[in-house]
Formats: structure tokens, C-alpha cells, sequence
DNA sequence: CCTTGCGTTGAAGCGCGCTTCAACTCGTAC
DNA sequence: GTACGAGTTGAAGCGCGCTTCAACGCAAGG
């Protein structure tokens, strides 16, 4: 109980650990201006607040579908450019919301056909073991 | 018509425009043990049957749904080792098809979650617009 | 005092999945 | 013969998305 931050900020390690996101990442992603206006302790280390996290959970949800680093680099430097810009994001979000349904559609389609391939082997098997179900 | 071929082969440009792959992916899936056996003409270059071009469709469809190359050559290798791995493939498939599944599901949620963003900026450009519907 | 732990930086390295390059060989056409 | 187009090989290179490394800083604890 000696070392109790009053303020509502995290550590690297903290946020690390909330996001999923390695310290490396997190420092990576600032690096090339994914994440921007973390504060420093007097120490000179990074405390990320709410906000922060916030916007890593949303960059997460593009990387889980797919945006390429460009693409998430585009949104984000957008978002700095304030009000002006939240036409230009809405249809970067659409672009890559129907990018995203056509991939998957595509995805879809090639799994029907290893499911199919799949009910192939189940017969291939069943016939190699007999119909008898089960053994032993 | 001087320089019809009888039989049923293709050639790599012809067989690289059939898959989408590049003459040079065929050759690097062929060094890795991806594609085996294709066959060669009196001047030593690939000649591509039906067979081969099914076993690229099906490693086109294992691509599409994310399996990395390490997966295909292990379903490769497998194959090699005719009907005796015909359980280990089907095992195969079946984890990979789960794995599909699940993070289908994940890109899933992350796209609601971008969908709802995309509703909170409609509605933010609305708002800015005036309710208007539109203008000159 | 010195060690320990947690952080900092810039730069280099890595695994993946191809792509490109340089040098060479064919068969055909002129 | 010469030039062309399509192919061959082994080796090197590349873009992506991190990860690792080396050297350092700083505050707390023993």
C-alpha cells in the first residue's frame, strides 16, 4: 500500500496487460503515430488514461478485421485533423466495412468447400473402419 | 494453329492465369514442397495437369481462410503419405475449420463495434449538415 | 553504498510469403 | 546466323508487423 498512484493513469505494463498489446507494440504504435499524446510521470515513463485505452480498443477492432497498419495510420491521423475530418473517416469506415464483408464472404465460401472435403474424409474413414460405429 | 499440343497440359503462364497465382509463386510452392510432381516437357519446362490444378484450387481455399504455409505443407506431406493419413488430414481440416470459426466470430464482433461507429459518425454529419436531407 | 525492477531510446533483427534479379537454355521466326 | 519470347535456376531482396537488443536512467529497498 506505500506506492499508491491517486490519478486514474496506467503504466506500460498495466496497459500491456489490459489491451493485450505488448509494451513493444505500444511503443511501436506511438513510434509511427498510431497513438499520440501519451502523457509522462515526472519520471519521464508513460501513464495512459481512459481516453487512451479507449482508442487502443478501437484500433484493436480494426486490426481484428483485417486494416493494414496504413490504413489504421489514415484513420488516426485523420482524428487529429478534429471535427473537419469525421466525413473522410465515416467513409474509411465503409470502405473497409464492405471490404471487410466481401473478404469474409470470400472466406466463407472456400470453408464450404472444406467442410465438403472434410464430409469426404468422414466417409473415407467410416468405410476404412467398417460401420460398426465404434470399438473397444 | 503450327503450334497446337495434343494432350491435356498446361503451361505455367496458362496455369498462372487459370489459379491467380504467379508464375513465380507456383515455382516457390513447387521448391517448398507445396505442389510435387508436375511433370516437364522434352524441354524441360512444367508441364500442369487437371490433378494439379484441383490440389492448387484446394490450397487456394486453405490461404483464403488463413491457413499459414507451415498448415498446407503439413497437409502436403500428409498427402504424400497416401491413405494411411487419411484420419490425420481429416484431423487437420477439422482444427482448422474450428479455428476459421472462431476467429470468424471475432472479426465479427470487431465489425459490430465498427458498424456502431460508423452510426455515431451518420449521425454526427447529420447533425452538421442540418436535417436538410441534402442541398444544391 | 549497490542491487533490483521497471522503464526509456534508437537501431537492428526476424518470420512470413512471396517477388525480383541475373544468368542461362530452348525452340521458332526471320 | 541472329534475335525473340517463354521458360529455367539459385540467390537475394522486400514489405509488413512487430520483437529483440544494447545501453542507459531512476527510484526504492536492504
Amino acid at each position: 500500500m506505500a506506492t499508491e498512484r491517486i490519478d486514474a493513469t496506467l503504466t506500460i505494463a498495466e496497459t500491456s496487460e489490459l489491451t493485450g498489446l505488448s509494451p513493444s507494440t505500444l511503443r511501436y504504435y506511438e513510434r509511427i503515430g498510431l497513438i499520440d499524446g501519451v502523457q509522462r510521470g515526472p519520471d519521464g515513463r508513460r501513464r495512459y488514461q481512459a481516453a487512451d485505452l479507449a482508442w487502443m480498443a478501437f484500433l484493436l477492432r480494426l486490426r481484428t478485421t483485417g486494416m493494414p497498419i496504413q490504413g489504421m495510420l489514415a484513420f488516426a491521423e485523420l482524428r487529429r485533423g478534429g471535427d473537419a475530418t469525421v466525413r473522410e473517416r465515416l467513409e474509411l469506415l465503409r470502405r473497409h466495412q464492405a471490404q471487410v464483408r466481401r473478404r469474409y464472404e470470400a472466406v466463407m465460401r472456400s470453408l464450404d468447400a472444406i467442410d465438403k472435403k472434410i464430409g469426404h474424409y468422414e466417409r473415407l474413414v467410416e468405410e476404412r473402419d467398417g460401420d460398426s460405429g465404434r470399438e473397444a
